[in-house]
DNA sequence: TGGATTTATGAAACCGTTTACAGGGAACAC
DNA sequence: GTGTTCCCTGTAAACGGTTTCATAAATCCA
């Protein structure tokens, strides 16, 4: 590997002169920026970022911290960080905390040193902790945080609202009686979630106490296995509101399965928008978040703390998120929906398939 | 921030002490070692990367590479990678380059000098030519590559095997006119998926060049507005191969407006298994690839050669996908299949539909 | 008891940059 | 011709570690 004094050498120059062209052009002679650029190609040399970051201590990486990595959603989050990113030349450091809480401390310390911040989606207690810890370090953007930190900036999906927008559509349409596929109950976006639903319910005079909740993961089979409690649950829900659409997809399985039509018997909404939520049958009315613009939006912040110091104050964006209404939901009264008994489930050869109920005639409203 | 000094200063000992600390507990005292442990994590030490990888020459960071980013698949391998990296200390530097060519060269010349080596998928004939010149600076591990470079490892996923299994499966329930949407031109994953699928026609003494190949670019859209093509081809094929599943979902999407039922019509494969293939109506017979495994390994291939230095050969690991037999294929013998005629879709609200077939009364095969 | 060996530590060179500071020469004003 | 500027370039000191080599102290063995 070429180093700048085997350029210098080559050039007939002083290393000082070289670094000068890699880092403040105007102050060298443009002959001699050009022709230390020619050896410079020659050479293949390319100026080494450790060495280089450890005088100027700035790396151009940031990192991403993530809770989980799965599904579409965070392909798109993913996806929405990297594109600003590199576009203003960073590079980012990847690392997804799906295991235990210690191993969170540790990436974000292994990550010290190689980044100049941190984008990082704490939708728990412990995670917030360890934000906070990292703060006095580097600067850091939080993404859908379960509550600010002093000195974080931070960009939001206003998932209360959204999950509001949700439920109130389902009520206009004339639902009185609405289920939940909850999300896991340490994630901020699904306590949220079911926050907005609650509230939803709560300003149409309805009682949200009342309303049959199912515990979710935000996986597809917690979806899939919801169904059959929905179905089995009296009063019979006319309407499920699911907290992503994976789960949403998979009730959607399991309604067919037991051979009740959707948005015919049961209308579902789900949350995310994700690629394929269009194409489900029927297309699925969910609530669409940009999680790519989230992406976006937190590297931005985060090229501004960067770029304009610790002068400015703390900065929270919130994303709205908007109903996009589909087939799912129906438009018909629910007054109207047939009432028809409880079936078998078709045989289905999904490997991973639920044990079906046993000996149940028939489940009535 | 703590350096090395101050912790030195503080516990009354030499820097070097202190390194050995960090790198060689069995060449210091222990009791020695455990005081300076204590006095660094009073002072919060961590030791600075940049300056330690400026002189031990790695970095303990690998770069991630990667055409594209979106949909469940690319998820599951950067989870995939991002597990066994961090179980071995690694962190990784991800990028996408969904960009041009030069974005791609820059992009991987930033990274030089961050990394010990690069995961790259490789799925054209440019990022070959790229990876081939990263390869001289460090230690690569191909994805899927297009070809092999010389002093490269690489896992790959046996396309042009799992398409022809597919294809076999469907000649094997009877079908003889199989259409296939395939996946973008240059991209080797598509070509070879291409390739299979003929492969299984011409073992079966059936005329490849015969079948109908709807072009396609992996997305859901894509996959739909094949439907289209598909329906109004004479003779109309009986079974449809696409090449993921997101063409194939959205495959299902468009024949079920067009009042066509998968699989008794038209029988559909996808490929790649992403978790909403089981959940889907038919719950979609697909091919399936572990993304998290093909990750996997690549992160196992690169920790093996940066430990045992470059004197194992180039080897290849092939992960054989398998046919996942869910109901959208069917059983059926197509024979008896019902020929009805090509109605116009059932309205929809999908927001990106493309324009409706006009003027045509009826389609037979 | 003394030389050989082992163990624990320190001194200093080095990794490849950036940048403050200094200096040389040309252009300009007087 | 001298003093100022301005422009360009070089020298050398950081940056924060690792590692080679040297050395002092402790242990061993005869």
């Amino acid at each position: 590997m070429a180093t700048i004094r085997d350029v210098a050498r080559a050039a007939g120059v002083s290393i000082a002169t070289v670094s000068r062209v890699y880092n403040n052009q105007t102050l060298v002679n443009p002959q001699t920026a050009q022709h230390i650029l020619k050896i410079a190609g020659d050479l293949d040399y390319v100026p080494n970022p450790a060495a280089r970051s450890l005088t100027t201590r700035r790396t151009h990486t940031f990192g991403v911290l993530l809770p989980d990595l799965f599904g579409e959603f965070y392909s798109e989050l993913i996806r929405g960080i990297d594109l600003i990113a590199h576009r203003n030349g960073f590079q980012i450091l990847l690392s997804s905390f799906f295991r235990n809480s210690e191993d969170l401390v540790m990436t974000s310390k292994a990550m010290l040193g190689r980044i100049d911040g941190v984008i990082m989606m704490a939708t728990d207690e412990r995670s917030i902790n360890t934000a906070a810890k990292v703060r006095k370090k580097v600067p850091v953007v939080l993404l859908n945080p379960c509550k600010m930190i002093e000195g974080c900036h931070a960009v939001a999906v206003d998932n209360v609202r959204g999950a509001k927008d949700a439920v109130s559509h389902l009520i206009g349409l004339g639902h009185r009686n609405i289920a939940m596929v909850a999300g896991p109950e340490e994630n901020i976006d699904a306590r949220d979630r079911l926050t907005g639903f609650r509230q939803g319910l709560t300003e149409a005079g309805l009682d949200p106490g009342a309303a049959l909740v199912v515990p979710g993961d935000f996986r597809e089979l917690a979806g899939y296995k919801a169904g059959a409690t929905i179905l089995r649950h009296k009063p019979r829900p006319t309407a499920v509101f699911a907290a992503n659409d994976g789960m949403a997809i998979g009730l959607l399985a399991s309604l067919r399965e037991w051979g009740f039509g959707v948005p015919d018997d049961i209308a579902v909404v789900g949350f995310d928008d994700v690629a394929l939520a269009g194409f489900m049958n029927p297309p699925l009315t969910t609530v669409h978040v940009d999680a790519s613009g989230l992406g976006g939006h937190a590297v931005e912040m985060m090229l501004e703390v960067l770029a304009g110091g610790a002068d400015s104050e703390t900065r929270r964006i919130v994303l709205s998120p908007s109903l996009k209404i589909r087939q799912s939901c129906g438009t018909l009264d629910p007054a109207q929906l047939v009432r028809r008994p409880l079936m078998e489930p078709r045989p289905s050869n999904r490997d991973d398939a639920t044990p079906r109920l046993q000996g149940e005639e028939e489940v009535q409203p």
